[in-house]
DNA sequence: ACCCATGGTTACATTGAGGGAACCATCGTG
DNA sequence: CACGATGGTTCCCTCAATGTAACCATGGGT
């Protein structure tokens, strides 16, 4: 079977995922995805599921990101109730920032995507190599006169 | 336990997502989930684990999307072995598309996480109308004197 | 006196995703 | 003859997401 003459049609064995009854309109599912869908927010969920830390730390372990950014989507994170924030009025003031139990409620579900991204990323790369190099099979691509 | 009172330290019992060694540079998993996170690719997805559609269909199953996000969008999830395609050489042209073995393996941590989304929404968005109204809880949460 | 670290905020520039409309070729229908 | 449906492509424009840099107040080190 070559995987990409793979056709599946409808095998209503596996969790078939159907969007609410909505349907596109408000779809609160669209919201929550967006927002994972954003260039930082599962990142810091993720380094934030080993432990609380705090900004300056965060900042460091998650390289390559704004002060500006970490600061905006950690609110994000905390409006939406998935990481708490927590000052200690010292001075200067420590800020720690941490999963809450619906972030770590979360973790599952989002380990399972990162499992399949990681398992399958060689797969995907594979089938970008086809498609970009020549769609027809790696070996006598012309067709037959 | 508050809500939002509701730290969860590090448990180290559930799946513990890790992103791999490479940390942050050129990272794989960045690279899937940046697609499921634009706004048509999970949708069609989702809509197509229904079954095989041919593109106007499909656009008039995904309502509000434009043909050339259809077309860029499918276009995409092909390159990545997600989608099949198939024109049938009628005229005029019909063009089918449906989920490879691939994109179908992508359906159970995908479900896993839609479900997560609507089983948690409304919990986000009473987090939210705390966040924005007044940080504080509503009455008799609050802490006491 | 100066610099650094704390945890941000603000202003400004860029960039890319996405929307909208027009165009293309063919065929069947009214 | 004109129109709609087939499945796109192409150009243009806009807006939200993101990056960059500067600024703020405090206190400790050197």
């Amino acid at each position: 079977m070559n995987p990409q003459d793979n056709r599946a049609g409808h095998l209503h064995q596996i969790p078939l995922p159907s969007l609410p009854p909505n349907g596109h309109g408000a779809c609160p599912v669209r919201d929550v995805l967006d927002r994972l869908g954003d260039k930082w927010s599962t990142l810091i969920l993720v380094t934030l599921a080993h432990g609380p830390q705090r900004f300056n730390a965060l900042a460091r372990s998650v390289p390559d990101i704004s002060r500006r950014m970490l600061t905006e989507t950690l609110r994000q994170l905390e409006r939406d109730g998935l990481v708490w924030r927590e000052v200690a009025p010292s001075t200067p003031p420590a800020v720690a920032y941490g999963l809450t139990a619906l972030g770590t409620s979360l973790m599952p579900p989002l380990a399972a995507l990162i499992d399949w991204a990681e398992r399958h990323q060689p797969a995907i790369a594979a089938a970008r190599d086809r498609f970009d190099t020549g769609r027809v099979a790696p070996e006598e691509e012309s067709r037959p006169a």
